[in-house]
DNA sequence: ATGGTTTACTAAAAGGATTTAGTTTTGATT
DNA sequence: AATCAAAACTAAATCCTTTTAGTAAACCAT
């Protein structure tokens, strides 16, 4: 900016205030303005981002934090808030806690420090600490997926024990008697709420849950030890008819159990399973899910977030956006001969 | 730093430099690096990343340009890519092309006024003209999954050409003599690589690729329109015996082509496909695929761009790494009979 | 001619670190 | 006590913008 304010032979406030548009608001003559935005072509200047940001504390960056990127129920998530961010001139950075909270918290604190506009954060389960120091700090961020109990912040999330409660009444409706429950054992809110709806719809049909029909492994473990814990727990519960797979990469390692242990869907046992994808849709037969409306969650929290951001300073009360999961019927769970 | 150096009666300068870890280098005594290390610890004192930023001139972020982040390869390599990145104390933008060149100039465009160190990048087809201006204004980067012909550069892909002679070997080898290729009309390097190895493979062993057995549908089209392509090809070429996919998103919607046309696979058509997934894996019948070394190419990649970052200044000469994709043998396409 | 507006522009501070080219203090040596 | 070297520390410039609080010039009205 310099140089160009030098070979015009004008202050470099001058060339700033054309630089930013402010040409108008300030006062400069269109003269001096298109002799500004003209040798700014010719001369391929662009402003250094760094300076800017640390001039106006503002750097046009949002963090997205997700479970994990490679997974693809978050990579959606990923994919739709990269558009509307970018519509809205913001870059983002991404980082995959694996549920790790050690993870998720370093991913945090070093974010923090780069200047950052705000986070979506999927948390961990003891998060706690660190969304209290957000807010604290007055930083803006929405929480996605699931919330920390006891928190309250912006967040975005769905009707999880409506979906879970649905999907275990189509099971029940369908002539289903005893139903398996395969989730996760640490505890995230969402995976929580797809039990209490579970367990509630089996109470109001009256059945009983089945004793030691609900599986539960760790996030922690491999692929391959999941899919031996569900061939376990199978083998184990002869007398199961259906299964609900409470999250998508325990469909998907399901689906490889059952192979495995040459069971047959729907034949022997009925399959559902929680979020929907391309497996989900393509296998034979194709599995009955409830699908989160993944583009309404993206596109929700990242306005939740751009308001917080530009309202910043004005400390809002915090704003809970429930969606509605879609039960999509497939060829997994037909009705019971 | 300010309130650091005031409250301990000691230079602003002793705190960088204890805080940036000089403090043997630069002589600072044991008792006072401590007291500054506790009150910082005590104050909660975090370095503000622009300031840093605009006086080295090092960000410690990298852009990862992809063509579709919530593609399953494109989010395994962001994953390691991720790992690696952060080990290495680098942040990561992210950015999906949807492979279509002006979202992809615009991306470095903005990402280049952002202090990024450096670029991975999915190049679109036409990037020329941006990735001549990133050599010229010497910013490291590393183009992955394809090249740009005629354009020297880092570069992480694998033998395109082997994977797909190898794997159409491998069906000529099992007795198919009728193999069809589908693959995008948009001419990637990646591409047409494949279909040379393809074309080669058949010629070798001196079979006559069948007239219009070739298939190029636009990346930009629909899935449901290229679904629909699929089900008129094989419509029109009732001779094939066989259906290579040129790459994971064609071989998932060629799957679902093939089931809405009640094509059984492999009783009457032989699959196999580019780039392995879940889907692959799992599906009935599980596909024959060569499978692209995710892993490799993400540790490849950005090792390459830390070492150019590095060394920037010294424009070395740029480096090509040619990895090398795996064939896996699954159920679609056994033996014919 | 004086004073008041408008228009067009600008000087300089600030933002928070890093780094160069020192200075001051201490201690050892003669 | 004087000299020198080593150890410990620091002043100030710099990175590049934005923004506040102006100034200077031009014009008009009286």
């Amino acid at each position: 900016m310099k140089d160009i304010a030098k070979e015009l032979n004008i202050s470099i406030t001058t060339v700033s205030f054309v630089v930013n548009g402010k040409n108008e608001e300030k006062g400069i003559s269109s003269e001096t303005t298109k002799k500004v935005n003209d040798l700014i072509k010719k001369r391929g200047f662009n402003p250094n981002a760094s300076a800017r940001a640390l001039r106006t504390g503002k750097s046009h960056t949002i963090v997205l934090i997700v479970e994990d990127i490679s997974n693809s129920f978050f990579g959606s998530i990923a994919k739709y808030i990269e558009a509307e961010a970018h519509k809205n001139g913001y870059k983002i950075f991404y980082g995959s806690t694996d549920n790790i909270n050690s993870i998720a918290e370093s991913l945090i604190t070093n974010m923090k420090n780069s200047a950052v506009d705000g986070f979506i954060i999927t948390p961990t389960k003891n998060l706690v600490e660190q969304i209290t120091i957000l807010k604290k700090e007055n930083i803006p961020f929405v929480l996605i997926d699931r919330i920390i109990p006891g928190v309250e912040a912006n967040s975005v999330t769905i009707d999880n024990y409506l979906g879970a409660y649905n999907l275990t009444k189509h099971l029940v409706d369908n002539g289903y008697k005893h139903i398996g429950f395969v989730t996760i054992s640490e505890g995230m809110s969402q995976m929580e709420d797809r039990k209490s709806g579970y367990l509630n719809a089996l109470k109001t049909n009256k059945h009983q849950p089945l004793e030691c029909a609900l599986l539960e492994v760790s996030f922690q473990a491999t692929d391959l030890s999941v899919i031996e814990s569900i061939q376990h727990f199978l083998n184990k519960n002869q007398k199961l008819d259906a299964l609900f797979f409470a999250t998508n990469y325990l469909g998907i390692n399901g689906l490889e159990a059952l192979q495995k242990s040459n069971i047959n869907i729907p034949k022997d046992i009925a399959v559902v399973s929680f979020d929907d994808n391309t497996l989900f849709r393509l296998t034979t037969p194709s599995i009955t899910v409830a699908a989160q409306p993944v583009e309404q969650i993206a596109s929700s929290s990242i306005d939740l977030l751009i308001n917080s951001i530009n309202k910043k300073g004005k400390v809002p009360q915090p704003i809970g956006v429930v969606l509605k999961p879609q039960i999509i019927l497939r060829n997994s769970s037909p009705k019971k001969s």
